[in-house]
Parts: structure tokens; sequence; C-alpha cells
DNA sequence: GCCAACGTTGGC
DNA sequence: GCCAACGTTGGC
């Protein structure tokens, strides 16, 4: 089982729209490295959804349906999709201004390479994201 | 809206 | 194959 996080502008296709309809087509990603990811993805993998450009937070879970095939968006190039489903919404979004204060997850590529769109995660660092944003809303 | 970081393009 | 110029992403 290997674990992800990819990023979406939620005015573009938000995780709700996801829910919605139950399942999509990751589709559109044209950067090689983002498109090596998408190709090391396993049917059953889990993937946090976060919001880029506005919200900025991770907002939900999501699993691979379908693993990596071509792109039928691509006009020319060598660019491929996988499928996702929905798993869950996050109890409490995961802001990036948290993520960065974590010691645990400095590493990751949220952090360290903020424009790439498809990145993969160490377990314990998926775990720790699953962690704050199940936590109830606390304190205040 | 600005700009840092990164990727891509194209001249040489 | 280097690197300057340009384009894009995405946080701030």
């Amino acid at each position: 089982m290997n674990y992800w996080l990819v990023k979406s502008e939620p005015f573009v296709y938000p995780f709700e729209e996801l829910e919605r309809s139950g399942r999509t087509m990751w589709e559109g990603v044209r950067n090689y490295t983002a498109r090596n990811h998408l190709r090391a993805m396993k049917t059953g993998d889990l993937v946090l959804f976060y919001h880029s450009r506005e919200g900025l937070e991770v907002v939900g879970l999501c699993r691979v349906d379908r693993e990596h095939y071509p792109d039928p968006t691509a006009e020319k190039g060598d660019w491929s999709v996988v499928d996702l489903v929905p798993v869950k919404r996050l109890a409490k979004p995961v802001p990036l201004p948290i993520i960065k204060t974590v010691p645990e997850l400095q590493q990751i590529g949220l952090v360290r390479m903020g424009r790439l769109s498809v990145m993969p995660l160490q377990k314990d660092e998926f775990l720790k994201i699953m962690e704050l944003g199940e936590t109830e809303a606390e304190n205040n």
C-alpha cells in the first residue's frame, strides 16, 4: 500500500464534486515528475486531496480505483491518468500553515516543492495528516 | 497582484 | 550540452 497527495484548485475541481460524482479521471497532469507518480499508483492506494490556490488545506481522502492509462485529454505527448474514488471527507481540514508547523511533515512535497501536484507520502506522514484531520475541533 | 521556485524552450 | 529567457504554479 502506498500513500499519495494530489492537489486541485477547488474552483476547478473541488473534493465535493468528487464526492458527488463518486469517481473521477485525474486528468490534465503535464509535469513529468507528477506523471511518474501517477504511474506508480496502485489500485487501492490512498490519496489525500488538497485544495490549492484557495482553501490551502487537505480536505479529503480518496482511493486509486484504476491504475494509470493514457490521458485522453492530451493532444500530444506521453501523459497518464488514474481513476480516483472518494473515501471520506476529513472531519477537520488540515491547513497548510498547520502542516508547516509539524516537524514530522517537513519533508513532504507540499512543503518542500510547492509546485508539484502529485506527490508520494510516507506512511507515517500520511497517518499524521489523517490524525490531524480526524481530531475533533478542540479547545476553542 | 507579486514573486519565488521550478520547468521548458531555443539559440549558440 | 549549456544557459538565458520565458512560462507556469501556487503561496503569500
